[in-house]
Order: C-alpha cells, then structure tokens, then sequence
DNA sequence: ACAATTATCTGACTAAAGTCAGCTATCATG
DNA sequence: CATGATAGCTGACTTTAGTCAGATAATTGT
C-alpha cells in the first residue's frame, strides 16, 4: 500500500532527482576510466568481481546479472589475455573457481587505483568539508542498500549459507586472540538448525547473502542463538538488529520460550547489541572453549 | 598538481567506494525501468534530453556526449516513432530544432513519472529521516556537480530566486541575535536588482539554484551587494567568492565604479570574505537596523 | 541405481551502441 | 565570392552486450 504518508514534496523529488543526475554522471565518468585499459566494460567488471582471493563463477555471475553464456565469454576471454585461471571446485565439481594470475591481480590493481583516484579527486578537492560529505555518503549509501536486504530462512548446508558460514569463521580467526578453529568449537549440526528444531536465517541484499543467523534447537523449550554474522559491506544498518530480530520471531513460532548464547569478548559490537535488546548476562551455561560471556531473554 | 595536501584515509576511499556501489545499483535499476517502454535506451535518453521545451540537436549531443551520426540516427528513430519533429535554427539554418510532439510530451511525462515514483518509494521509505537523507543528497550532488555550477542573471522575482531570497531570510532569522523581520530592513525594490540599474545572480548546480547575489543600483555609478546567499548543501567550495567575481563583473559592465555593502556581524564568513577580497570597512553609510559592518570597494 | 537438478559451456543468433569516411548545406571571414 | 569552418546526414562498418536452445558433466534426492 503506497502513498499512505503525506504526498511527497516536488521540491524534494527535484532535490532527488538532481542527486541522480549528479550520481549517474560520476558513475559514466569512472566507467568512461575503466574503458582506458583497453577490455571492454563488462570484462573489466567481472575481473574486478573475482577480486583478489578469486570466486566461484556462480558468485561472479549472481553478483554481476549475467547470463550464464555470457559469463562464460567474458570467462573465456580473461582467460585467453593470462588474467584469470578456472579450476574446477573440489567441493562440488560442476562449479569453477575463477582465481586471478598474477598479471590479472596487477590488473584488478589497477582498477582499484582508477576508482581510488577519483574518491581521492573527491575528497582533495574538498578540504575540511570532507568528514561532512563522507557522512552523507554512508547515510545515503546505507538508506539505499536498506530496504532492498530481506531476511529469508535457508537450509544450513545450502551454497549461500554456507558461504556465510566460511567468511564468519575467517573472521572470527582474524579477530579472536586465539584465533578460531570451527573443529574445536561447539559446532551445531545442521539438523538442529532446521525446521522443527531450529533455524538458519540469512540476510539477503539483492540476492547476495550479507548475513546470517542460526537457531538451534533439540525439540525442547531452550534453543541457542548461534553465528550471528553481517558481511563488512553492509554493516552499520541495523541488520543485526534485524536478523536477531527475526531470529527471536522464529523461535516463538517454533514454540521455544527461553533464548541463549555465548559469545567471544572480542566480538564487541555483538555484546552492545545483546545488552541493548532486552539479553540479560548469565553464568556459563556450557564449556564453550572460545566464549567468555553468556546471554539468556525470555521470550513471553 | 595532485596530491598535494595530505594523502587521504584508505578507510574514506573505502567508504566512497561503498557509497559508489549503493548508487550505481540505484542508477542501473532506474535504467532498467526505463527500458520497460519498448525503446531502448539511447533513444529514451535523447527523448529525454530535448525535453518538454525542444532543443537544438547539438546542445542534446554535447549533453549525451554521441557521435553525430548516432545522434542523427537516434533522431530519426524518434522522429519515426512520431515522438519529435526536427525543424532548422532559424537563428543558424546549419543547425536544428528538436521538439517533442505531443506524443513526444506523453513519453517524457511517463519516464518523468518514473523517476519520480522511485524518487517517492525512497521518501516514503524512511519516515522522519527523510529531511537529513535529503540534506545528504544534495551535499553529495553538490560535491559532485562541483565543476558543473554555473552563474546566471535571474529576475529576482522569479521563482528559483525567491527560493534562495527565502532560505536566506530564513537564515538570517536563525542566526541574527535579534531574528530577522524582512520588512524592517531596507529591502531593494525588485527593479533596482534587474538590468539596467543593477542585477540578481544564481548559481545553478544541474538546475537547482544554489546561491544568489544582488546587484542593487539606482542608475548612478554607486550599486551595492545584497543577498549573498549559498545553500547550505553548496558551501566550503567557494561559491560566494565566484558569485561576488561574478557581481562586480556585472557591476562593471552595466557602468558602475563604486560598489557598497553592509552586514551583520553573525556572518563571520561573510565579512572574511569580503576583507580577503579587496573590500575596505568604512563607515555607516545607511540606517540599515541588522547591520554592524560596511564595506566599500571600487571596481577601477 | 535412477531421475531430477545444477553449473557450466558452446554455437547461433539479435539488438544496441559506437566509429568513420565522405557528403551536403549553411555560415563567417577576408 | 572564394575559403574554410560548422552542423548534420548517410552508408558501411565493428564491437559489445545479451539471448536462447541444446550439450555435458557432476551432484542430489529417493
């Protein structure tokens, strides 16, 4: 049901329309800068799509819109200038990770050079107005990356869950003290994070996950809140809020009345959010070995 | 010269490439509602570009940066479609005039409308935190129309104007000590502000007008500034500088020798504008009630 | 073991965008 | 009135992007 609020102002939709203008021509502008590398567009941006650590050609595709054949194309021909290899994925080999050469990651290099430069352009040109352009850049890219990430469950063992999984356990290597090996950790199953037990929610922005969540349950009243992770890009959204949110909806639905977790003292921003939504600090309630703080809410 | 001042935070650059990605994803999906009406999209570009008022060919080709050929061909595509009629400059009859039919009026309305309806879904999305969203919109476009911000004799009646003469009162309310009533100062009559005794200037970024400067004369060799304004949005670029250069080139032309001013000592800026740029403080040289400064400056 | 699904590749297309050389008509200038 | 510049047109291209219908191989569910 649209138009409910107040109609909207002209004046503010010209304000915004102007915004657009400006928007899309910085947008040719960098596009125009990447054509000077002699590769047509649409390869330049898939190379850039692989990125350093290189992807599996399903991700690049998902992320870029394009049509398999494509793709495949675009693929062909990185590969025919020494800028990228495929291998197939040991994990699942109908899949190919595409994984840039050397020379392709001088290439990808290159580019974050010609869209380093113009930020830089940007900001020089600016001088102590800088800090309040920047803020107006977060606020808008945040107002626009808002509304287009939904929460949607997903089975554990499915691609886009999985690949939260892995960037929340290389996160977490990077950030505890000890580092983290998911072996050592108290691991749930995957069927505890399943319907009727419990649950696996991601957060979806325009289809690409940038977050998740797990319930898992064992049938009975109490289940654990559990890998609760946002992707770096869309941080600074409320999307954890969000996600523990749903997460909490989920489990009322599921019949569970008492909510847990455990937590690394690392995990900082976590922690500001359990206390500021209602969780209350408990005794250790397990042996996790990489917690250190325990959380229990009611849900009535 | 670049980099000249400091290097700039790798953790800004990153944080403009992350408002690059929000946006670029916003301009494609307005490309992409574009293309739902059966044209493709240079064509609905170029529709768009002549515009509801026609314009000539070169002036829509220099806006879309097209090779002429393709421009031509774009024309006849519409012209076919019985969007637009193309008729010689009679001014330059090398030159032509492209004018939307009243078909060609339909179809702008509609890609108006749908500009417009996302501008709407976005505003109707976020409530209370619209006006800041705004305000970092037009700071944004601002910063990136930068170099585009052109200066333009304006009737002071007409309606961009007294956007501006508006905000500046409004300003002016805000921050003097003792507010700001319009109608106890010496307002200059709208006469005294047009060509031939004086002028009123706009900066106009993409069409929004930005700031403005009165140039009010009585006919003799003695004008004064009113009305220095920039928008909020607009400021630390040093727009006030280009519109007061912009002023005494007008005064000059229209024969004037010695130009005047007074202020209120809440605009600091202001006055160390004026004090950096050749302007001499004297003394009261009007019963103006908000000011505590005059200045004078001789254009020779 | 079997069918269904999934990821990718290939060949054969089309549409859109863009380039380039040469043409004509008009205009500005000496 | 010749000269050169300018604006636009046309035909003959190329490149880029994108679509679609199979083919193939690997994986998943039963």
């Amino acid at each position: 049901m649209p138009n409910t609020g107040p109609a909207p102002d002209p004046a503010d939709i010209a304000r915004i329309r102007r915004f657009n203008r400006a928007v899309t021509r910085e947008a040719g502008a960098l596009d125009a800068s990447f054509l000077g590398r002699g590769r047509p567009l649409g390869a330049a941006r898939a190379l850039c799509a692989i990125g350093r650590d290189g992807r599996d050609v399903s991700a690049v595709r998902a992320e870029l819109g394009l049509d398999s054949g494509l793709m495949s194309r675009l693929l062909r021909g990185l590969e025919a200038e020494g800028l990228v290899t495929l291998a197939p994925d040991p994990a699942d080999r109908r899949r190919r990770l595409a994984r840039p050469t050397a020379a392709g990651l001088r290439e990808i290099a290159a580019y974050d050079r010609l869209s380093d430069r113009r930020a830089e352009a940007l900001l020089s040109g600016l001088g102590r107005t800088a800090p309040a352009l920047l803020a107006a850049m977060d606020l808008v890219a945040t107002a626009l990356l808002h509304d287009r990430t939904e929460i949607a469950e997903a089975d554990p063992a499915a691609p886009a869950a999985r690949a939260c999984l892995a960037a929340y356990y290389a996160e977490l290597a990077r950030r505890f003290e000890a580092g983290f090996d998911v072996t050592l950790s108290r691991d749930p199953a995957a069927p505890d994070m399943r319907p009727p037990r419990g649950s696996f929610l991601l957060a979806l922005s325009d289809g690409q996950p940038v977050g998740c969540v797990g319930l898992k349950g064992d049938g009975g009243p109490v289940a654990e809140i559990k890998r609760l992770w946002i992707a770096p890009s869309a941080r600074g959204q409320g999307l954890a809020r969000r996600l523990m949110a749903a997460a909490e909806a989920r489990a009322r639905a599921l019949g569970i009345t008492t909510l847990r977790l455990d937590t690394n003292r690392a995990l900082a921003e976590a922690i500001a959010l359990y206390r500021r939504t209602g969780w209350a600090e408990v005794p250790a309630f397990n042996d996790e070995p990489y917690a250190q703080h325990w959380f229990e809410k009611g849900l009535d």
